[in-house]
DNA sequence: CACGCGTGTTGAATCGCTTCATGCGCCGCG
DNA sequence: CGCGGCGCATGAAGCGATTCAACACGCGTG
């Protein structure tokens, strides 16, 4: 599928590109991937040659220990990019997984310096999200060193509502987001007994509701309160 | 001091610059910053004319939540933009606190689009900055998430020793670290009280030494070994 | 069809970390 | 000069989170 005929592109969270710059992104697309849940996309310390941009599902990047403990960084959802770390520092030092099914569209990581030279304004998105990621990153820095398990698993299904909403994924009904509670267990940097005990928590005062590798949010603005937390202010995005 | 005779510059840890990148970077100054010990260097929220590059000291940001809890998310060291957050977004989410005396190099936001627009490679170059702090933090908050308080002192105090002499700020003898515990608390989301029994034992083992206000650092591979983290991969990177 | 496996659930014991309280030395300041 | 504040230190009590141990359910598979 063209760039021009992105179904993204056409939503009103992403900021409309110049003529120019949609057909270079275009001519920029290798071509587009599937996979399915589960699938690891990226791994830690591979030199991949391309980088992504999901275009639909859901996935996440994470870290490991030597021993086995991991640790959830970051969600992604469509439009987000994919392994810019690996394209411009050389190696990625994380992995991405998808959480459901998803729809990547590639690209390659040897034209980037194009892109810079030739599209100033794409360059210039790019660190626009990066900024972005920072962000978001500095945000859950703050809920993992000091909030509360409560308070942290409300910041996180908060988060991941408003994220999806912003991308038109809470679409007829209320929105389901495809994660299991291990999933939250290693975002939290808590156990899975205890981030249980906390869901269940957040569940019984009928914030959401639990279903199988599912969360069900029935009440963001109580999510919201809980972790005092404002959500981002999400202003228009580039979407490359 | 113009940027052509900058003493960070020819530290073998900073990659050369063309002789017009040079020209620009040094146009591109606005001028330079002095700032004592505590300082607020940048607030969460403001909307900053400026950005910075910090040309000696330490420093570090931290985002508070409404009732007080800091978390400090990151330090600076020499080399190192603060500030890009806000010039590439537009707002501030966190603040930045000046760790000893500090000198600032200032440049001018408005004139971001120009770098990007003439020289292509210094905005990759900003984009790779940008990347190499999300790689901390994604360090840190695996550090966060999934060490014990022992390996997470341990961890953060090799990582800013690692840093430190990067820049060559290990000179002489040991290194001293500007740092008090509760910064160190508020990094690795302790109390203070636990911090400093956690700090005690790293010092019996003869680690680190604590003084008023400064870490002194003993054995970084005894602390490295203690987290079971190898380190940052650090190449050659830029300085804008 | 029985079995293993992933996911969610729950109780009980234990431990790591927090909170409360107190004390010391040092420094700047009214 | 005495006082308050900051940084470091330490003991004791309490709680929040982990670990251990089971169990239920649905699903794919040997």
């Amino acid at each position: 599928m063209p760039c021009e005929e992105c179904p993204l592109r056409a939503m009103p969270h992403f900021r409309a590109f110049e003529p120019a710059e949609l057909k270079f992104v275009s001519s920029f697309k290798a071509g587009e991937l599937q996979a399915e849940t589960g699938t690891t996309l990226l791994s830690e310390g591979a030199h991949s040659a391309h980088m992504y941009t999901l275009l639909s599902g859901w996935a996440f990047r994470y870290k490991a220990l030597p021993d086995g403990r991991r640790q959830i960084l970051n969600y992604m959802l469509p439009g987000d990019l994919l392994g810019l770390q690996g394209s411009v520092i050389g190696e990625m030092d994380h992995s991405v997984e998808a959480l459901s099914p998803v729809v990547l569209c590639v690209f390659q990581r040897d034209r980037l310096d194009e892109l810079f030279r030739n599209h100033p304004g794409l360059g210039f998105d790019i660190t626009w999200l990066a900024s972005r990621e920072e962000r978001m990153l500095d945000d859950h820095l703050l809920s993992l060193g000091r909030r509360t398990a409560m308070e942290r698993a409300a910041y996180l299904i908060a988060f991941l509502h408003q994220r999806a909403a912003a991308v038109g994924l809470d679409g007829s009904r209320t929105l389901h987001i495809p994660i299991s509670q291990s999933h939250v267990a290693d975002t939290l940097g808590l156990s899975i007994v205890h981030t249980n005990k906390t869901l269940r928590k957040l569940a019984d005062r009928k914030l959401i509701r639990w279903h199988d590798r599912a969360c069900e949010v029935l009440d963001v603005d109580g999510l919201m309160q809980i972790a005092e937390w404002d959500g981002l202010p999400e202003r228009k995005r580039p979407l490359i």
